[in-house]
DNA sequence: TAATATACCTCGCGATACGATGTATACCGT
DNA sequence: ACGGTATACATCGTATCGCGAGGTATATTA
């Protein structure tokens, strides 16, 4: 998928793959392959980012011997999948005037 | 509309805009505005980047004594709406993921 | 013992939206 | 005659962000 449509949605992609269970980056990765490609670098640029708007909150532990940090979605982050809603409503629109266009070809 | 989200598609909008009929960087915006607004200084970028791919070609003209360029598509610049179209699906199946997880709140 | 999986991270590059700014002509109201 | 607005083009610099390349470290498996 082309790296400037994925601009849009992939910090909710990650919201999203938090809101329900806390998790962590390797987890994160591995359940959002099958609908999205992300990797690691992204993923922890992301969540870095994600922290410092504070939608998310880290919290580290150690597992197995190896560090672990799991995220839990904030208020804020809730609200930003909110938000993507409505500008999703937008895009459709965008993607109607695309369509409708092809009718006169 | 945020302005991440707009990079996937905005390209698209200005050759569906150009698409049916040849147009010019200020008809364009004017065009687009109802579904999309874009300023000068990206549309003309874009312009430039889609010259430069090859996905429409430049005719200057002079009308009533301002300078006018017209912008053509290309075979090139139909098959980037004919591949957005695919990568739109790859985007549903994304927001349909974004909605499924949202019943288990 | 070597490879693979797990788990984290940083740096730099390239792509790109957009505000600010600049140039120039035509038109319209006062 | 003059100022504002519309038309029409363009460039530059900044900020954002995806991602490849590279790094560190432990556990498991062949």
């Amino acid at each position: 998928m082309d790296a400037q449509l994925k601009r849009g949605v992939l910090d909710v992609c990650v919201l999203t793959a938090i809101k329900n269970e806390d998790s962590y980056g390797y987890k994160i990765i591995k359940d959002l392959k099958p609908i999205l490609d992300l990797s690691e670098s992204t993923l922890y640029t992301i969540l870095k980012r994600l922290e410092e708007a504070k939608m998310l909150i880290v919290r580290s532990t150690e597992f197995e011997g190896r560090l672990r940090k799991y995220y839990h979605i904030t208020p804020l982050g809730i609200k930003r999948i909110e938000d993507f809603k409505e500008e999703w409503k937008e895009l459709m629109d965008i993607y109607s005037f695309i369509l409708e266009e092809e009718r006169y070809e």
